[in-house]
RNA sequence: CGCGGGGUGGAGCAGCCCGGUAGCUCGUUGGGCUCAUAACCCAAAGGUCGCUGGUUCAAAUCCAGCCCCCGCAA
């Protein structure tokens, strides 16, 4: 078989597969200039994949004349995709005899796209899933074979959430292979689609008059990333975890309003949100108690959202 | 050489530009006040100011190199 996919996310299926199938090649992103000195970073599929001693291909673009035909000549059975990032054209979904599988964080047809897990936490979802389906030229609309669903802590953050889907997916994965036989295909209610863009920056900017549950909802859901960003007078300050307290207030979103000795929280368009984890630009996260020390803060002081 | 911020008692910061007494808000320890307390008052302990070298009578502060952390960008 053929196995796509590129981050950490599509490992625990990678694993699997490398242990209960013939993995023919595995097909990953080019290297890519990643961290603070744009050094070339291999992703995470690849670095495993060549140390199991499995061909790896990097297509900049499948779409690219030749890589159908390169992928068709590998005469594999079924193509298996995890997280790999790129639309697969429908020449290349078609190269495999079974057709190609996808592996997707979300219970289709909801959350359709590159992050479902990040936008099922920010909408306030408290359920999600696997689905694995047949693979067709649409984004994620194939018709589905196996679903399973898992719920969502209350206080889980998205790398916690993908950190449980990515050993699901393998195993509903694995499912799916063993009853690829007897697995009847269903197609998706297209009409209760909804779209899971990857997020980018701008996502994580919080705006302070939506209710303090959206937003700490919003903050599970950015971390790791983007990042859920604050504007404070010492500059852009990244809010990791956050805690909603019920508590009403008059206060204009933005406030700094005391709930106990020395304790900030900030007013929201409803209710209070008390930041628990944070990162000024620059500094290490830290406790927000910790940072309240050094930030020359107060009650009464207004808090603000970050600027395009 | 992608751009930039930072490493100061246990924590978060100020001091650095304009070299010369180690500061602030907490925490810790002891004592006091109180019916009581995370509140308040008094006192104490605790720091090679990231590392190495240089300039100087004198370096947290100026100069050079190195190590580590982080934001942006990807």
């Amino acid at each position: 078989m053929l196995f796509y996919g590129t981050p950490a996310f599509a490992l625990p299926t990678l694993e699997a597969l490398l242990g209960a199938h013939d993995v023919v090649t595995v097909i990953t992103q080019p290297d890519k200039p990643a961290g603070r000195g744009q050094r070339l970073t291999p992703p995470p599929v690849k670095i495993r994949a060549e140390a199991a001693g499995v061909p790896v291909l990097q297509p900049a673009r499948l779409r690219d004349p030749g890589w159908p035909e390169r992928l068709a000549e590998l005469r594999a059975e079924v193509a298996v995709v995890v997280a790999f990032g790129q639309i697969l054209p429908k020449a290349v979904l078609d190269a495999p005899a079974r057709g190609s599988i996808n592996v997707h964080a979300s219970l289709l047809p909801r959350y359709r796209g590159a992050a479902p897990i990040a936008w099922a936490i920010i909408r306030g979802e408290r359920e999600t899933g696997i689905t694995t389906f047949q693979m067709d030229p649409g984004m994620d609309t194939g018709a589905m074979l196996l679903r399973e669903a898992t719920s969502i802590g209350s206080e889980e953050t998205a790398a916690e959430l993908a950190t449980r889907l990515a050993p699901l997916g393998a195993a509903v994965l694995l499912r799916t292979l063993a009853a690829l036989d007897t697995l009847r295909p269903e197609p998706q209610d297209h009409a209760a689609a909804t779209m899971a863009p990857r997020l980018k920056k701008a996502d994580g900017w919080l705006r302070l008059g939506e209710p303090a549950r959206a937003l700490a909802a919003r903050v599970r859901g950015c971390n790791p990333w983007p990042g859920a960003a604050l504007l404070t007078p010492g500059g852009r300050l990244l809010i990791w975890r956050a805690a909603v307290v019920p508590h009403a207030t008059g206060a204009a979103p933005g406030t700094l309003v005391t709930t106990g000795p020395g304790a900030l929280a900030v007013a929201t368009g409803e209710g209070l949100l008390l930041p628990v984890e944070v990162q000024p630009e620059g500094k290490r996260t830290m406790a927000w108690e910790d940072f309240l020390r050094g930030a020359r803060l107060g009650a009464g002081q207004r808090l603000g959202e970050v600027a395009a």
